[in-house]
DNA sequence: TTGTCTGCAAACACTTTGCACTTTT
DNA sequence: AAAAGTGCAAAGTGTTTGCAGACAA
């Protein structure tokens, strides 16, 4: 699952770096901030790609010793950042899918159905249309899911598409 | 997960019943039109509602005799009315949930998480931003969809709110 | 020290599959 | 009669949980 090579939504700034974010949110909940939370959040920080908890779990088992964690504590741990405000989860194909969410603007998804890829993008006239249609009936929108399927132009260009298929 | 009272977005005018189709269907592929698949097609059409698997699998079973089936023909005519483009198939709260697609207009929802009530709703305007959007990623957008997550008006002014709490 | 966290193995929910038997055509 | 479908039980997949030992505060 690959994200779209030119990601031109800017990152906002923001107060705290991640790590330091979790940090804190760990603390105000008196939990504590263990080799592997550490570890965990600095990965995935690292790279700014749409992942799932196997990814994820790999990538670490191929890190050098005392920078990986269970898959137990993979899942536990995805699931407090996503509590802390840091990730933005989302199912697709059956599973769960992450991405950064933390310092970085609300935004939606183009989904290439030959190459698997995702394509983030935003639209303010979007938003306005929800809200619309929101209130046409007496529903207060607190967040939408929008994923447009389609092919992207690599994979309506290319014969071979081999190339474009990673990750199926 | 009950559809709103009012579906308020019309029929759409079709030359065959569902029942009809799926035989039509059945049949150009060389399959066969079994008590079970016209049981299981004819329930799914007697009420427009949203629904998944086993709950369709517990309505079989309070049905008189011979008007059932077993969970994985249930499993399997689902996929084959997804395929013969009677049911619309998505996933929510990681399970399979399905609605009439044949005969009624492409929409999206409103998902109240007071009450998990899906609402529909659809805007042409949607449909123009999100292929201007695609159009300049050079995407080709062949279907989409939105989730629109908020809170219903029942839920907002009801302050017992165990009423609207079926289904959780 | 104290209480949380981790990792293991087992449990989970939902869905799919292998296979002998039944049914439609 | 031949081919496809059904139901059972068992296997999968992705994710969660109970619990004893490990570790942060």
């Amino acid at each position: 699952m690959a994200v779209d090579a030119d990601f031109s939504l800017g990152k906002v700034d923001v107060a705290l770096t991640p790590s330091q974010r979790f940090t804190e949110f760990l603390q105000a909940r008196g939990k504590r901030v263990t080799r592997q939370r550490r570890v965990i959040v600095d990965h995935v920080w690292s790279h700014h790609e749409h992942f799932d908890a196997e990814q994820l779990l790999d990538d670490l088992r191929r890190t050098p010793e005392g920078t990986n964690a269970s898959r137990p504590t993979v899942y536990r741990t995805l699931a407090e950042m996503v509590d802390a405000g840091l990730l933005h989860k989302m199912v697709l194909d059956g599973r769960a899918v992450y991405e950064h969410d933390y310092g970085y603007p609300q935004h939606d998804h183009l989904y290439c159905s030959g190459c698997q890829r995702l394509i983030e993008f935003s639209s303010d006239d979007l938003v306005r249309i929800r809200d619309a249609v929101a209130a046409s009936h007496q529903f207060r929108a607190t967040g939408h899911k929008l994923i447009v399927t389609g092919i992207c132009i690599d994979c309506r260009t290319s014969k071979a598409k081999s190339r474009h298929q990673d990750r199926v």
